[in-house]
DNA sequence: TATACCAGTATGGTATCCCAATCGGGGGCT
DNA sequence: AGCCCCCGATTGGGATACCATACTGGTATA
């Protein structure tokens, strides 16, 4: 394992809410905190702006900030995504690969971090948008979900809920080794619209608590 | 009218096919020819880069060749955006806009430059996209046709095929004012595969003829 | 003649400067 | 007391010098 870069460091701390929503950066502040200088920050710093995680205003850098209408936007996206990737995944995606897919739903449950529960359930996705064929599609799904990843902080993750996404998981995988694709879509974009559904009501419940403790959130009227 | 920045006008050799896809860049070698500096010109590549029209390999900065496999996969994704378009446009867009937007398919057609053609052709599809709603998708949509861009000044743009667009848009056009959302999908699936299939065909053929103007041109068994 | 080595050159990566613009605060004037 | 102006600090944008690396071409040696 190598190091990492200066860029996956910088997203690291964005991803973790270390560096909060809506906070401001100046390219000079970060130095001392990374021990680099400005020229890769400011590389560092452009290509998180064309992730969406950071964005420039009229007086510098701000960590993108949460924005409620902004997250049912890209989630609206995503199932356009999602459900183009299980239908394309469905006719070509080779049985081997499918059942390997499935295997991961089925995966390891016991005792996950956080971090590790999110990096399973993002994963199992894009595996998933693999099986699609369409490295397109992947990419796009992919910075779709990096966008997203900031909210799952917010979301409370029960045993019940995890159970949850365990069973839609797997019936999704079913209907995918069926070669189902109408019931794989069904189940897609079940399993989107409810984690989806509880998101935003988690998130505008939240809101005041969230605010208060530094995580600014936008939008959602 | 602003003049344009260095990365619009570096962008603007790159489509143009002024800088030839696969043609070795270096951030110095460029100083002289668009009049900045090192920071400037990194700067603009890395932006190009998050839109595919440049690459880093091992040795510093190409122009992102054209791929014939990449281009079909790309064209496959603009498919799923498209359709998804049309789709939300036809439940949400309103009657005003859609007029508006059929307009835009009944819009001048007298002795256009290519570029003009090829500007009309991809802003219709983009202002119909905005029709969605779905601002992710825009900007999705806008980046795949800027990665196809390129391909389109090796199109032969008969009069005929400029009139087979003008019918395909409007009867997409007269599908989304009916609120038809099959019939919408079918409109754009139709006008999108037919474009698909003349391009890479056209492509194809003309390959060897592309390679000794000094485009290069990969992939496509 | 063929091969190995070495120097020159070109590359992107990095560290610093300088610059213009902008925002805030403090002091002075009314 | 209140308002205005000016100066200083901070910002990103740009220019440039320096670095390590890797390729290239030529030369000298076996």
């Amino acid at each position: 394992m190598t190091e990492p870069t200066l860029h996956e460091r910088l997203r690291q701390a964005i991803l973790s809410l270390d560096l909060a929503p809506g906070q401001r950066l100046s390219e000079r502040g970060l130095e001392p905190e990374f021990g680099a200088s400005r020229t890769p920050i400011r590389a560092a710093l452009m290509r998180l702006e064309s992730e969406g995680l950071v964005r420039r205003d009229a007086k510098g850098w701000i960590v993108t900030p949460l924005d409620l209408d902004e997250i049912a936007t890209i989630s609206e996206f995503r199932e356009v995504l999602e459900v183009a990737g299980v239908r394309l995944s469905c006719e070509r995606a080779s049985s081997a690969d499918l059942e390997a897919a499935a295997e991961l739903a089925r995966a390891p449950r016991p005792r996950e971090t956080p971090e590790e529960s999110i990096g399973m359930g993002t994963s199992f996705h894009l595996e998933l948008a693999k099986l699609s064929g369409n490295l397109f599609l992947v990419t796009a799904l992919d910075g779709v979900l990096t966008r997203l990843y900031r909210t799952r902080w917010l979301e409370v993750t029960t045993p019940e809920s995890r159970a949850r996404t365990h069973v839609e998981h797997e019936k999704l995988a079913r209907a995918l080794i069926a070669r189902d694709a109408d019931a794989a879509e069904l189940a897609i974009l079940e399993h989107l619209r409810g984690g989806r559904a509880r998101l935003l009501e988690s998130l505008a419940g939240e809101r005041q608590r969230l605010r208060a403790s530094g995580v600014s959130i936008e939008g959602g009227m």
